[in-house]
RNA sequence: GGUGAGAUACUCAAGUGGCCAACGAGGGCAGACUGUAAAUCUGCUGCGCAAGCUUCGAAGGUUCGAAUCCUUCUCUCACCA
């Protein structure tokens, strides 16, 4: 399988290293891409990147992942246009563990079932060990300023238009990088770079850095970023990230973010996210274009990364989810559920708790909506009513109902929304 | 250390004594339409049912009245040394 041919007709290379293609052709490659831990689980815009390594270990290559210890504590400047703030060393433990242990989940590490597992590095290790005048010396003394000045990321917060200076550390960050890559080349022959097209001044300062230093010839390799036809950013909801982790976003809210994708975007995430071949993926835009309402690419997008990121079970319940959220079911559909069956559907429905006898004394329902935090006041859960998009149940509802015990789902729970979308639980206890 | 610019709501950004709860844009939320889309149209977007109350970096002051004027302070940024 040619890895940089696969790359190329999923839409997913942006730039290559002249000689780059012949090489991973000719030789078994070991080839790195490096993870930023600034939280404790990856979202997935790191998905591109992770994916780029799968593709390189069914390619037959020896993926490793990096995940950047040391260089999280420099701060890296690609893309940003201002001065990024420091995480402290116990939030970055945390981090790189989070991290690693979400790597797991998608390259194979075994070495006893694959011929070329995959390879898990953290750049602190060695970073920790070289000293300040070590690696002004050793490292510094390769590249020169004008060299590095030279690169966008620098160039543009030095811009006059720039509105903020970039500090002495964010400056260094190419350097850090670039070790790692140089790191890499001396002690387990890794002879490519992978990255975000963002990354390629960082990864082109490793290669040079190699010549240099050894006399070496390295590659580089990148991606496209992804994008967004409405030029919104992926991988954020009005919500906030779009997490790898279950306990941040809940695989029905994973699954959600791809089914919501629009047709333009589908067609490009389909060949990127999944790994169906060309055929089955050229059948699925055709079909899809003959009857666009039915969604069938988002669909499969969302199974297929759904599957590969939380399991079968979490996407079959993501499903029920769905169904029942957004089908037309009733109060009476509702109450027909079993706790347990209710409880998956609305898992990571945000919910509070409340007394039974305010419910028995019967709850008015701007208290209901207001006291309970899921609206954030009196006047905003008015103007909601005012615009029917107030419902109990999935029943609409006016300003003059009152929530009794006959509400109760399961004897337990009443379901509130605003519109179609904004959910919100209350248990009652006690 | 010197010089200059600046701090207004989620963000950008007007406003330079009363007409300011504060133009506009973006974002967000909701309604209609729909495919749980896109585009479009409409409404909302400090708190309060209301009277009214609290907001324009902070604290004081002037005034019948301040986001706007004065004083002090805090912070941010750029450039020069």
């Amino acid at each position: 399988m040619n890895f940089v041919e696969e790359l190329r007709w999923r839409g997913m290379l942006h730039d290559i290293m002249p000689e780059t293609e012949e090489y991973l052709l000719k030789h078994k490659t070991t080839g790195y891409i490096g993870f930023d831990p600034t939280a404790d689980s990856l979202h997935i815009g790191s998905l591109v990147p992770i994916i780029l390594l799968m593709h390189f270990q069914k390619a037959g290559h020896n993926p490793i992942a990096l995940v950047g210890g040391a260089t999280g504590m420099v701060g890296d400047p690609s893309g940003k246009s201002a001065e990024r703030n420091l995480l402290d060393e116990a939030t970055l433990n945390k981090n790189v563990a989070g991290v690693k242990a979400q790597l797991a989940r998608f390259l194979n590490f075994d070495e006893t079932t694959s011929e070329n597992p995959a390879q898990l590095v953290n750049n602190y290790d060695w970073m920790k060990e070289i000293s300040l005048i070590e690696f002004v010396r050793d490292v510094g003394k390769h590249l020169t300023v004008n060299y590095m000045m030279a690169k966008d990321s620098v160039k543009k917060r030095l811009d006059s238009e720039a509105k903020t200076g970039m500090s002495f550390t964010e400056f260094t960050y190419q350097l850090f990088q670039g070790y790692d890559f140089y790191h890499l080349y001396k002690e387990k022959n890794c002879m490519l770079q992978m990255g975000g097209s963002d990354q390629w001044g960082n990864i082109t300062t490793g290669t040079e850095l190699i010549r240099r230093k050894a006399q070496g010839k390295a590659y580089a390799l990148t991606c496209k970023l992804i994008t967004k036809a409405d030029g919104s950013k992926f991988g954020k909801t009005a919500g906030g990230n779009v997490w790898l982790d279950a306990n941040r976003t809940s695989p029905y809210k994973f699954y959600q973010y791809w089914l919501n994708s629009s047709d333009e975007d589908a067609e490009k995430y389909i060949k990127i996210f999944t790994f169906l071949d060309k055929e089955t993926i050229e059948k699925l835009i055709k079909e899809h274009k003959e009857a666009p309402h039915l969604r069938i690419l988002q669909k499969k997008i969302g199974e297929e990364v759904t599957v590969m990121t939380h399991g079968k079970e979490a996407y079959e319940n993501a499903i029920k989810a769905s169904t029942i959220l957004f089908g037309k079911s009733t109060a009476s559909d509702l109450k027909s559920l079993d706790e347990q069956t209710f409880l998956d559907v609305f898992d990571g429905v945000p919910q509070t708790e409340i007394k039974r006898e305010v419910i028995e004394n019967g709850l008015n329902i701007v208290a209901a909506f207001a006291d309970t935090g899921f609206l954030k006041s009196n006047g905003e859960v008015r103007r909601a009513l005012k615009e029917n998009s107030i419902s109990v149940n999935k029943e609409k509802v006016k300003d003059d109902c009152v929530i009794t015990t006959s509400d109760l789902i399961a004897n337990k729970y009443v379901l509130l929304q605003r519109g179609k979308k904004t959910y919100f639980l209350l248990k009652v206890v006690g």
